[in-house]
DNA sequence: ATCAAAATGTTATAACATAACGATCCAGTC
DNA sequence: GACTGGATCGTTATGTTATAACATTTTGAT
């Protein structure tokens, strides 16, 4: 019953074979809630992550019902374990996983001046992190890696007017 | 006036030279308020992250006042600006950097059993963010590399409770 | 139909963070 | 010594994010 949206283009990723979240629904025998449904394909849409509170002001309207914190907080809950859904954590904020796997190393580029952010999988950082890591006997359990700063469109725009 | 703390052992930085908080201050030319010192020392003692109510709670102790939050958030931002702390993203918290200097890459390791923090500085890690925003057409400002797991300690003693 | 599990509703509150404005402290200068 | 500008701190109030605790509804299997 996933009436999912398409994925991005994404040109961030270059080799993977990512599936959509339709697929990650069926493969798993997912059967999203209108609430879970609802928020999902609402972050896919915008594309950039949004606060809780945020996410109840929007959805609002297309639910027709206001919800309250914690259905908001248990249904990211839901999406985040099945990997649909990653928590910025410099943001306060949640985003919809370009792929939607679980227990990988997501790096995160997030866009001061608009707002958006591109999800990117990078082996190499995680052989990295794995190996400093190991140096240090540490086992880790969730990686964090977020990049604040300023995406190329903004940059060109940034460009563009300090030329006029 | 800067009756600061030495800086840990830290076999996490093999190759630097790094300067210590009184090195940095008087460097700088830097007069540490009582909260901001207090705020430094405390965190510089505890070494993991604390959050600013904690720091609040601690610190009715050793100063005989009751800090508000305003100020405790006013110190932590200035002891951030001159990279003495830190802020960690995945707890809300603040912890001392062990290497006083402004603008690097740190990676944060932090056990989820005892709470403690080892920071590192990679300069792979961070060749290879650079690396990754270069083809995004990206441009950096801030980098934050928080992994959550179990530190050598913790997990040794783990290993030792399932032996017996 | 009945039951168990999952999801949601409801109320209250905890935890984290900042806005706005006034008071104080302190180094440098006249 | 008095003045002054800048930094720091106090105070009050409020905004923002997140969860605890418990009741109710929905869903799907038998």
């Amino acid at each position: 019953m996933n009436t999912l949206l398409q994925r991005k283009p994404a040109h961030q990723c270059p080799e993977g074979r990512p599936l959509s979240a339709e697929e990650v629904c069926a493969e798993r025998g997912l059967q999203l809630s209108e609430v879970q449904r609802s928020i999902l394909e609402y972050l896919w849409r915008r594309g950039q992550p949004v606060g809780a509170y945020g996410l109840m002001r929007e959805l609002k309207g297309t639910l027709t019902r206001q919800l309250s914190p914690p259905t908001v907080y248990r249904a990211l809950e839901f999406l985040q374990k099945e990997g649909l859904v990653a928590r910025i954590e410099t943001k306060n904020a949640f985003v919809a996983c370009a792929r939607p796997h679980r227990n990988r190393a997501y790096v995160y580029f997030i866009c001061d001046t608009c707002g958006a952010s591109v999800e990117i999988e990078s082996a190499e950082i995680e052989a990295q992190v794995a190996h400093d890591a190991a140096f240090l006997g540490f086992r880790i359990g969730r990686r964090v890696i977020e990049l604040e700063g300023t995406c190329a469109d903004c940059l060109s725009r940034e460009a563009a007017n300090a030329g006029c």
